[in-house]
DNA sequence: GTGGTCTAGACCACA
DNA sequence: GTGGTCTAGACCACA
């Protein structure tokens, strides 16, 4: 459920953070659900149990999970977390945009690609 | 010419090597043209010489520009760049509609809010 | 009567401290008018017991309430309580007003606002 | 000058962010300026590394200073800071406004406490 | 030299 | 049992 790679380059913690973005988000893990124990996850992925904390600290940070101490961490519900990450896709979008642009490659360029592709 | 941001998260290595590659592709030093000597570069930018020497091994392996023993470094021609480059911005483009489709946005609300940016 | 907030940062025996302490300065628990038992209010929040038990430990440590054995517990009157209260509140306002002369900012930029707070 | 008082509740990492965001905002250590090196305030603190390394990511979280890989942490200006940190202050104290309301406490009676502190 | 990441392991607060 | 903080020490990227 949470592969990691130790090749990428980005740091493990971040890798778990981004993982548990997606699942969250994606609603694979339901709102107010417990994720694992920063120990049992540990255990799990043969990595540091600071390394976890890290991560999970990352995700209450950014709003993903919340901490009851004693109890454990759970996940915040999908349909908070959606609308600020729609438009974090669409600011990303605009950046390529302007990079595009900068080399003159079109917007409709960009859009027929990308109609070309949702036909596959 | 090269701007650099001291506040930047990125490395400077990598603004000195963003920048270069853009001034290349957008035409602005043309093919064949001579780039700063990494000594009156470190200099200008009252930056210490290897970042600017590694921020010329990264063009040079990513192909951006060529060294000429005892002459200096000069740049590629956008027109052999370019392709690769398109080819580039089309992948993350491609990589943030997967993204996007992770979480149910649609490609037509993608393009939606891109035809609408052009009118600005 | 006792709202308990998971996502609350603190921890959960001192969100039950802190709302007794309320009460029973506003008077809402009158002078020597039995609290819940540990184990009652325990179930009624579906909370562990020593959890409750270290609120009210804490409470009996301020002073706001007083226990008999194989009685129960019982509230301090707000009488009692309420100039031992309002001088903290002095000093935490005392405490705030240091820290915002430390920045530059003045007792009379404080005071216009707080003016202007109350006729809202 | 980053007095650590081991005895404090607050964790070391904070009671040492809490320092630098003071000496920062009371202009005490100018905009730019280099704050000492992870490892030598550890040393001259006897504080483990991690610790200042946790301290110093929280303060560039927040804002107060910047990280120039290899060079080391920089303070931002004061001028830029002070805004926010003043709203802050006038957000605490409508807090503790509120909570003196709770108890019946008026308003006009903090006032002329404050008032009366002036004169000291 | 400077910060960033990670492991290993201890101790504490909270439930 | 669960998370939070801290120490000790290693290794890497960057300048």
């Amino acid at each position: 459920m949470i592969p990691i790679d130790l090749m990428d380059a980005r740091p493990i913690y971040e890798q778990v953070t981004e993982r548990f973005k997606l699942l969250i988000l994606r609603g694979i893990i339901k709102a107010d659900e417990k994720i694992p124990s920063v120990r049992n996850l540990a255990v799990e992925l043969s990595i540091n149990p600071n390394t976890i904390q890290r991560a999970y600290a990352e995700l209450e940070k950014q709003g993903y999970i919340y901490t009851v101490k004693g109890k454990g961490n759970f996940a915040v519900g999908a349909e908070k977390l959606l609308p600020a990450y729609r438009e974090e896709i669409l600011q990303r979008l605009r950046e390529l945009c302007k990079q595009a642009e900068e080399i003159g490659m079109t917007r409709e360029e960009m859009i027929s690609h990308m109609a070309e592709w949702r036909s596959l």
